[in-house]
RNA sequence: CGGGGUAUGGCGCAGUCUGGCUAGCGCGUUUGGUUUGGGACCAAAAAGUCGGGGGUUCGAAUCCCUCUACCCCGACCA
């Protein structure tokens, strides 16, 4: 390909919208266009480089036992409704009506499709196990698309969906299907990713997995032990907490006045906020139905826990008019006022093994000094009492005490053990081999195309551009003429360029005759891993200069054997990636 | 949905507070010339509904009202 034809500019200076690494690059270096919030063109090397993502999760696919599909963007709303979806999940599924008035969606993943598939094409037990996948654009009405390719509305992602005859089959091919992860993203070139323990969250199934590439800029945070054996997303993570009980002192009423946080409430009485009490209320978002969380003042309540603790597909705050109705006073509300068969009570273990905790008094101004769950709350055994702790940094390990280490990441893919959730909704059965019916066990297995382009850039790259892993770049290698017009150099470089090409090389050729430095550095911003220059400084020796992308200095090649040498560095960075 | 911000040629910005010549600068683009190893120089040129609508005024990029789009933080989220 030649720079002259290339579609897709270089820009100079970053884009204003783009603060993150991987947003600016794929900007600045001609990959990939902004069209609305959240959804992108791409250019031609951001198609190429996305291309090559794809061939590399097809072929690993395929090797377990995948058989690739296509199912359709726009679905039917009454697919949805099968499942039970299409009233529980939230405004990012983008509902609409075709011109006969027939309500469809975008599909924003593909179980339903899938099993629509499944339950007329797969019937016997011989055909089991089956996984089909496909890598196909998908549309999520996001809230707050942001970071360029990391977090966007329209996306192409690989999805599979494999099919049992019982959850141990189910988790034998989990296995395979994590370990494909793994020689996927290590294919891809990308550094620093880990699998960690997840929550499933609206996806149903229990055991799931979340691919992240670790990243300063990532959206989730993960918990990691010193030796990294305990990894697990903040939603779902603990930790070994050790909470002591003491002797019981009498319950005692102090006046705290203006005091309606925590914060506060332990610096006016002098005390830490681990010998307080946080009430907090929350409402399950589609019944309404108000819950009471009581966790010592020193953690925060994680939303996801509590959710799975009361079952709520979906919880909100509650606001200050629900907490008086059942007499509750906001920024004083106490456990002690609370009636158990009203509100939904969870009690943190932190604060149910805690001893002598300062709670509200239920009214303003004042709260309660050595409260002690069992003593002063008679009807603690109809609450429910649970870990809904948020892990703090530092807090113990539950394998070895060590602390834990909170870090950032991008999620890059994820793997699912759905069981029967969509099949037992959706009817999608099999028959055994005694002619009995049951539902199928279903695993589900997800990689963001994009978002891996966006996170290998994130993890390689330096100043002046991305540094591409050869197994993804955009094209191996670039050649750049230096003075095409001048001793020879412009015919040389193309007998370079031929000679690279007909080895099955991909080469970029800079064929513009700009100045040197132009040239090079939109080839740092482009860049391709391997870099060759054909100038007269050297071409009077037959020789050229070789660079590799981010590596050391430049080195001379004989202009004869140059083809060749590439042709093996390449290969021998392929090799390098390969698991 | 809450908070903050932005909108002026392809990109980045100034001008807006304090209304007033033909809306300016850098980059990029085109043409000609000189250059050529880390974003050259000279000369000429093309390119703008100043986000949209409404209003105030002799006069609006600038003041007022309103709408929209985009970005950031939070909420939310496989």
């Amino acid at each position: 390909m030649r720079m002259s034809k290339l579609v897709g500019r270089r820009l100079k200076e970053d884009p204003k919208d783009a603060k993150t690494v991987s947003h600016k690059f794929l900007l600045r270096g001609g990959y990939a266009r902004s069209v609305s919030t959240g959804i992108y063109s791409l250019l031609p090397l951001g198609k190429r480089v996305i291309s090559k993502i794809e061939a590399i999760i097809r072929e690993e696919m395929n090797r377990i036992d995948g058989q690739e599909v296509e199912m359709p963007v726009v679905l039917p709303a009454d697919l949805w409704m099968e499942s039970g979806r299409y009233d529980s999940v939230g405004e990012e599924l983008l509902r609409f009506k075709d011109r006969n008035d027939k309500p469809m969606v975008l599909a924003m993943t593909h179980e339903e499709a899938v099993v629509q598939l499944a339950r007329t094409e797969l019937t016997s037990y011989k055909q089991l196990p089956a996984m089909l996948y496909q890598i196909q654009t998908k549309y999520r009405d996001e809230a707050r698309p942001r970071a360029g390719l990391i977090r966007v509305r329209e996306f192409t992602m690989k999805d599979a969906y494999s099919f049992h005859t019982a959850q141990d089959d189910l988790e034998k091919y989990y296995d395979r299907a994590h370990e494909s992860y793994d020689r996927i993203f290590k294919r891809l070139g990308m550094k620093n990713f880990i699998s960690i323990l997840s929550n499933s969250g609206m996806m149903g199934g229990k055991i799931s997995h979340e691919f992240m590439a670790l990243c300063d800029c990532g959206e989730d945070t993960i918990c990691v032990s010193r030796d990294r054996k305990y990894r697990a997303n903040r939603e779902v993570a603990s930790a070994d907490w050790k909470f002591e009980k003491s002797e019981p002192l009498p319950l005692e009423k102090v006046a705290t006045p203006d005091a309606a946080t925590i914060e506060d409430v332990a610096a006016f009485l002098g005390v830490d906020r681990a010998a307080t009490g946080k009430a907090v209320f929350y409402q399950n978002a589609i019944t309404g139905e108000l819950i009471f969380a009581l966790i010592r003042g020193d953690f925060e309540v994680n939303e996801a826990k509590l959710q799975n603790a009361v079952k709520a597909p979906e919880l909100k705050f509650a606001d200050a008019e629900s907490i008086r109705e059942i007499g509750c006073e906001p920024g004083y509300a106490s456990i002690l006022a609370i009636d158990p068969s009203k509100v939904k009570i969870v009690i943190d273990r932190s604060a149910a093994e805690s001893s002598n905790l300062v709670v509200g008094a239920n009214e303003p101004g004042f709260h309660c000094r050595n409260f002690n769950l069992e003593r002063d709350f008679p009807r603690w055994n109809e609450t429910v009492i649970t870990d809904i702790a948020t892990v703090r940094d530092g807090d113990p390990c539950l394998l070895d005490g060590s602390p834990l280490e909170l870090v950032r990441g991008i999620e890059i893919g994820n793997i699912f053990q759905l069981g029967v959730r969509y099949s037992e909704a959706m009817n999608c059965r099999y028959l055994d081999e005694n002619g009995q019916s049951h539902p199928m066990v279903m695993g589900c297995y997800g990689i963001g195309v994009g978002r891996a382009m966006a996170a290998v850039m994130e993890s390689s790259h330096d100043d002046f551009g991305p540094i591409w892993p050869v197994s993804i770049a955009p094209y191996q290698a670039h050649v750049v003429a230096l003075l095409p017009g001048k001793d020879g150099c412009g015919e040389a470089a193309e007998k370079l360029v031929d000679e690279l090409e007909s080895l099955g090389v991909e080469v970029l050729y800079d064929d513009r005759g700009e100045k040197a430095g132009f040239m090079f550095n939109d080839a740092d911003l482009i860049g391709i891993p391997f870099r060759l220059v054909v100038s007269p400084r050297t071409l009077a020796d037959g020789e050229v200069e070789f660079k590799v992308r981010g590596g050391g200095e430049a080195v001379r090649l004989k202009l004869a054997e140059a083809a060749g040498a590439i042709k093996k560095e390449i290969a021998a960075a392929f090799a390098a990636l390969e698991p």
